[in-house]
DNA sequence: GGTGCCATGTAACGCGTTACATGATTAT
DNA sequence: ATAATCATGTAACGCGTTACATGGCACC
């Protein structure tokens, strides 16, 4: 809820119109959204009564305004560690690579560290940003990269050490329907 | 995509039915779908050529079989490094953060430290598990914990040192509409 | 007969995202 | 004129996710 939650902040800073909230999310978070999706976003925002147009502007921009509840909800989001996201997809595609007869995990552990690596020296070649905003990015983009070569690793390492996934053969016999019987533990 | 190309991947290994798929994508992954979710995948999947349905099994199962396009698929996904997954949700939070004037960024930081602390001593509270999949998602838990706690310290003193984001003020003066004058950087 | 799991679906929603339509305005 | 930008929208899609409806079968 990035999107969301960013542009509602932004919007408790004062009255936006929808073009400028591009702008300022841009300039805030480096990330450069598709201009439709900040107007379908607004939409969402006053639907759930969190947001309301203010009529139009001194220049007849089209004015959103963010509402009290809206204004909660912006600060508890800026306030509170988020909730873990989802789920580490990368991490999910090894751990079932790991389990498939016929794939080389190990390859696909060296294909993205080979991957991480040439994104983590790109990234040191480039300039240091000066504003803050993009010091962040860039230091959480490094941080995570480095994470995660280090975790590759790691992990290349358990798998090497555990060989062939023989006991992950899909599972043939199992129960019709029904309950199954007591103790009828396939695997 | 991890749902959709995980459920494609253990297709490769042979037919399945449905709920036979949610117990494997369980078993390798320990993450547990809703029953609903497979079926709908399982159509998704239909519907772009990847599977197809094999009639009824000898236990009178609906059967899903691979296409060949999507053995492809899943070949390709397992031999090749992700792209970068879309944003890093908490590091736009906090670079959102530290350009808005009277967020306190330090104690988003210091939340969000906390919280990252707690899941990393929980984490290695719980015992070492025995399986290969658990152990690499419990791992990449682990190092991702590890460099967010870093990450988060280096930006702490980045924003400490920076000061109140005096320079992020909302634009007030904007042209009403059209190409803007040359030279017209507001910011 | 009730509880609980096995099993197959359908309908709907959420956020993020893109493509497209439509203008107004201004620099060249 | 024409191109480029500013500006506001609409329609549609994608994956993930949940809630709900419906049965069959087994165990107690």
């Amino acid at each position: 809820m990035t999107v969301r939650s960013g542009l509602l902040a932004i919007l408790d800073q004062g009255r936006c119109y929808g073009y400028q909230l591009r702008t300022e999310y841009a300039r805030r978070t480096g990330q450069s959204l598709n201009v439709g999706q900040i107007y379908t976003t607004l939409d969402r925002l006053e639907r759930d009564g969190l947001v309301a147009k203010q009529g139009t502007d001194d220049r007849g921009h089209t004015s959103w305004g963010i509402t009290p509840e809206g204004r909660r909800e912006a600060q508890l989001w800026l306030s509170e560690a988020d909730a873990p996201v989802g789920r580490n997809e990368r991490a999910v595609k090894i751990a079932l690579a790991s389990t498939l007869p016929g794939v080389d995990t190990s390859a696909l552990i060296a294909a993205e560290r080979a991957a991480a690596t040439a994104r983590l020296s790109a990234l040191e070649d480039e300039d240091r940003p000066e504003d803050v905003p993009s010091a962040v990015l860039r230091e959480a983009e490094r941080a995570r990269l480095v994470g995660e070569i280090a975790w590759l690793d790691a992990v290349g390492d358990l798998v090497r050490a555990d060989g062939p996934p023989a006991a992950f053969a899909l599972s043939d016999e199992r129960p019709r329907r029904g309950r199954p019987a007591r103790a009828g533990q396939t695997g």
